[in-house]
DNA sequence: GCCAACGTTGGC
DNA sequence: GCCAACGTTGGC
């Protein structure tokens, strides 16, 4: 199993709108890399929820339910969507500044390349964060 | 609102 | 194939 970490813009679709949903595809990504990670999910594949903007951080936890096939909503080019489906809010929200500040996060992919929206994480990182989660800040 | 980091485009 | 110009992302 793997661990992925996805980025959204809580204005556009946000933790709460996949929670409504149900379940959702993931769909707009329009970047090569991005694209790729999204090709090597498999169905039970956990994604860690990423808000970007004004409060950047991970939300909540979601799974895999339906490996890659092509974006409906792309005019042109060969772009792949998933589905997901939300397991659950995290306990805490896990800022960015505090993935900054934890030295054994400094090797995640969000912080060494900041812009990719669909990005792999590491399974120690994975556990650790969910650790912090159950903490008290 | 600013700006750094990247990705993409297009001229040569 | 190089590189400048431009657009976008996203933190601050």
């Amino acid at each position: 199993m793997n661990y992925w970490l996805v980025k959204t813009e809580p204005e556009t679709f946000s933790w709460e709108d996949l929670e409504t949903k149900g379940s959702s595809m993931w769909d707009g990504v329009r970047n090569y890399q991005a694209r790729n990670n999204l090709r090597k999910m498999k169905t039970g594949d956990i994604l860690f929820f990423y808000h970007s903007g004004k409060k950047p951080g991970i939300v909540g936890l979601a799974e895999v339910i339906k490996e890659y096939y092509p974006d409906p909503t792309a005019k042109e080019g060969d772009w792949s969507v998933v589905d997901v489906k939300p397991l659950q809010k995290l306990k805490r929200f896990i800022s960015l500044a505090e993935i900054k500040q934890t030295p054994e996060l400094q090797n995640m992919v969000l912080l060494q390349s900041m812009r990719l929206s669909v990005q792999p994480v590491r399974s120690e990182e994975f556990s650790l964060i969910q650790k912090l989660a159950l903490q008290d800040q």
